[in-house]
DNA sequence: TTGGGTGCAAAACGTTTGCACCAAT
DNA sequence: ATTGGTGCAAACGTTTTGCACCCAA
């Protein structure tokens, strides 16, 4: 299996939760919040604890298997790290999450470099409105 | 004072605490959290409870006199909503917020539009890696 | 067998809320 | 005088931590 060998080249011991967690993951579209993991680990007929699964998601990160994801819902979510990269659009409305594909800010963050002779690793954006249903909502 | 009419025109009333608020908030150089806010309020000789301070930040964002920004750190900054749009870079290394002047992302903005057949409004673009001084300090 | 993973309970942290009181208009 | 602002205390949701136990290696 996958997670199988992502946790054994991590120096991650293979347990029930961590299994279940990667495989939640690997079939989400969107990132996930810790509560949602938690639910959905329970649906697939494994027990776990939430300072298990704040545990694992930390671990993950610090191994860089999964990506940590900051919108303004004063929580955490998290997505696959091997997602190519792209970015988020929130909908404040229905607070659908949807994937928008990359859209080279990597030339951007050259220019920066140079001109503040800093050195940017990495970068956040996310777009937020009105995802296509509300739109049409709010027009009729 | 500027301050003064800001509240006026909002229909706030004008109280100690809401400006010495507006006060730091217009003296600082990057977004600043409601734990500094209160330590700063404190200093400036008015007393404040969490509570009011919070309340005040939300009132403020409501009206558009500040702007949330949502870093790694699991709670808010706000800056003046004033300022002209740009972005944030975060050094990982010292936690220095440096301002990041605006970079055209509306063009982008437009084309998801189209594509996607969403509504954006806003955005919110963070870099993080090293600034000018830990970058520096690496290469000894 | 041994060290890392887990569950439980408690606590930390940022934030919100209810209520009585007080102050700006 | 009236409305809205404030302080206090309690509560909330998310996340962390300490400790004893358990299980993957």
């Amino acid at each position: 299996m996958d997670s199988f060998y992502l946790l054994k080249t991590n120096d991650l011991k293979v347990t029930p939760i961590r299994t279940a967690i990667l495989l939640i993951l690997g079939s989400e579209k969107g990132p996930i919040g810790v509560s949602e993991i938690i639910k959905k680990v329970e649906a697939s007929g494994v027990s776990s604890d939430p300072a298990t699964v704040f545990r694992t998601m930390n671990s993950f990160v610090e191994k860089k298997i999964v990506r940590p994801i900051q919108l303004f819902e004063g929580k955490v979510r998290y997505e696959m790290a091997g997602l190519a990269d792209h970015h988020h659009f929130i909908c404040k409305n229905c607070g659908v999450i949807q994937d928008i594909s990359d859209c080279n800010i990597s030339s951007l963050e050259k220019e920066i470099d140079k001109e503040k002779k800093v050195q940017i690793h990495n970068h956040s954006l996310a777009f937020f409105g009105l995802c296509k249903k509300c739109v049409g909502l709010s027009q009729k």
